[in-house]
DNA sequence: ATTATTTAGTTCTAATACGGATTAAATAGC
DNA sequence: GCTATTTAATCCGTATTAGAACTAAATAAT
């Protein structure tokens, strides 16, 4: 089966893999951001991608934190900005770089951090805890072969 | 480890299935879309998933599409909007349930269907291609397994 | 040193994305 | 028959998303 066509498309067999590569994350993504939204943090899921990413390894350039977050440079400056509104973080120049922007965790940044970080691991470690850890393991590399090909 | 607190929060034996699960996600994704961009349909991701979607299986109502393409309803208004605006697909109410609304490729939507839906599917299969086939069985069900536990 | 290129972030525009409120139509309960 | 609930889609507000153009700073090339 050379030529793909608009019949024949629709029979390919890569295809069942590729819908359950989607809807596992898509239902996975959903269950994250339910639980963000439904953990009084206040935080979307991108900001609270921003505020765990941090809180792990202090603070970091924008280039840095997109790179963990795959968060794009463009959405980042929004994201940071309504971080610097709610008070949660910090924006500054370095001295060594003055084209890199220092961002870290403000106190109440720390705070947030410290109180729903671990309550969200722990929720969705929930979930995964009814995959046995073979299962895991072996779904961790195949994702990463399937990754590489991209 | 009962208790997950911020400084286990991280070594949780999950995490690294989880980010391989976004990262594999991310990078089809990104591919995908790039694809889609440099196609010329001048579609974007989620218009062009409508206009797959409804090839397939010709008129559908707004409630059946969000479902395929996971697309949400919210979204999905505007979304047709714009294939309206670039008359790629009609909407018309049902007699039957004055509520739903049919959705259908117009000739045009129809043309752009045949023309693209096999090149982009032929594009990533060449990817997926690199993946031998007991692989991509495995992955499916693994990826299955993962998507019921959210 | 001076210019050319690269790099880091911001700004801009258009399109998603989601939940919640709303509207209209259909169905259930009684 | 009539009201209560459910269902399908739209509208709304806020946030995210991607890419492209832009600015400023650092680095490379000559």
């Amino acid at each position: 089966m050379k030529e793909i066509n608009v019949k024949n498309a629709s029979q390919q067999d890569f295809l069942p893999l590729m819908r359950e590569l989607v809807r596992a994350y898509q239902a996975f993504a959903s269950f994250d951001a339910e639980l963000q939204r439904k953990s009084g943090s206040g935080l979307t899921v991108s900001q609270a991608d921003v505020i765990f990413t941090l809180g792990n390894t202090q603070r970091m350039t924008c280039g840095e934190i997109g790179e963990r977050t795959l968060i794009t440079k463009g959405t980042l400056t929004g994201v940071i900005d309504r971080l610097i509104k709610k008070q949660l973080v910090t924006r500054s120049r370095m001295s060594s770089d003055a084209r890199c922007v220092r961002i870290a965790l403000s106190a109440r940044g720390q705070a947030v951090f410290e109180e729903h970080f671990p309550r969200q691991i722990a929720g969705i470690k929930a979930r995964f805890d009814r995959i046995d850890h073979a299962t895991k393991q072996q779904a961790t590399t195949l994702l990463r072969e399937i990754r590489s090909v991209f």
